[in-house]
DNA sequence: GCACCTGTCGTACTAAGTACGAGACTGTAT
DNA sequence: ATACAGTCTCGTACTTAGTACGACAGGTGC
């Protein structure tokens, strides 16, 4: 078994932890999830399967490390200047890296072993919220809420089938068939009177449910030109 | 092995797409997802693993049937009567739910196929918020808001590897050790002064984020106490 | 030249999904 | 009863996937 294949030196990239991470990424974009196996993601390196495994111990690792790069594409939320501001920046930053690797979201929250990435990114939100102005308890609140939203919201999103206005619809007609008006009236209202309209977007939804929650976290702010904590304008 | 009908015989009850399905629940409950498969599922059923197909015609159309097994399970919101107290009866019903079956939330999303009691539990959905007085448009902002927090909040909470306080501040203090105080300081706060003290307890976040909201939702109503949609009473 | 380390790979075992078709059982018509 | 036909169950076996084990090649220091 020769492996010559040539003496320049551009070709052979030896292998690598991060090469094969990055590879596992292309794959599952190319495929999905499912298509991630040790031996497409050996053929995507060019080498054989059993290669792979002098750099990562199990496909378990391979999953926690494909996390963690994904993670580390969110932009971070800077700690200081007007927080909502980076609320929004880093929410809207990470809708698109899920939405760019739809395989990713499932998994974000099912793995539990935080890379580097990870912790940084996280840090980061905390450091922003409390830097904002948050106790450490309003923080966890804050927290919980905003990535609760934002998972769940891009959980939908990615589930979809395919993206695009006139995709849903389509699906949605096909659906439409499979039930009958009298045993689910308000499906079929909201399907025909909403969905299947015209310019139909379900990632607008997005920015009007984050304005809502960070209009409500501004308000239990002391300095933000609304009531005290616990207290609320109106009632 | 008599299968007499009609008569006696209680002990041989048959195969049927039902029991199948709750044995993969069942399956699933006892080892997780990973743990169902089709020969475990028959091993649970007493039968070997080609019988199964005679009810359902592979693996996914099993997967689709138990997420609508698990949908079956939530409370439906009811139309009419105090919207809120039915937003809520039934997220805590949904999240008792997804906490006895802590497989389902990640599935709940991932599904195309919806069954017939996910189309029952989402009509009914969009029911009580028309009920409530909330436009199309604005049912659809209420209904993928409420959902995204609900099901992004039942990830994180299934997700944590034991449940219970005290199992989270051992985990979370185990990994402290992980990352140094240097470079993740917020983080390092945060598990020293919030998730390490007596009586954290994750679940308990939820019922802010979900009254937060409920309150941001009742202020788009125009008859309930607060100010027309676009207004808030104070600023 | 030699022992040695490192990275790559060949072989093979195990688990899992499932196609194919045989065989057993049950109710029904003769 | 007997034979038939439909229904259900299962034995066998093929395919894909994860991965243990150890061989082998190329480079490195002595």
């Amino acid at each position: 078994m020769v492996r010559s294949a040539g003496n320049g030196a551009a070709e052979r990239v030896p292998l690598s932890r991060d090469r094969v991470l990055r590879a596992a990424v292309a794959v599952a974009d190319a495929g999905g999830i499912a298509a991630l196996t040790i031996r497409s993601l050996a053929t995507e390196l060019g080498v054989k399967p059993m290669s792979v495994y002098h750099y990562v111990a199990n496909k378990d690792e391979i999953l926690d490390g494909i996390v963690d790069l994904v993670f580390g594409e969110f932009e971070l939320p800077a700690a200081g200047g007007d927080w909502r501001q980076e609320m929004r920046r880093r929410a809207a930053s990470a809708r698109r890296v899920l939405r760019s690797h739809p395989w990713a979201t499932p998994l974000l929250q099912s793995r539990l072993n935080a890379g580097p990435a990870t912790l940084r990114h996280h840090n980061a939100m905390l450091g922003a919220l409390r830097a904002a102005g948050f106790s450490v308890e309003q923080t966890a609140h804050a927290f919980a809420l905003i990535d609760s939203y934002l998972y769940g919201f891009a959980m939908s999103e990615t589930a979809l089938p395919i993206h695009g206005p006139e995709s849903v619809a389509d699906l949605a007609g096909s659906m439409m068939q499979r039930f009958s008006a009298e045993e689910y009236p308000h499906l079929v209202e909201f399907t025909m009177e909403h969905i299947m309209q015209p310019g139909y977007d379900f990632g607008a939804e997005f920015d009007f449910g984050l304005d809502l929650i960070l209009d409500g976290l501004a308000r239990s702010l002391p300095a933000d030109g609304a009531a005290a904590p616990g207290v609320r304008p109106v009632e």
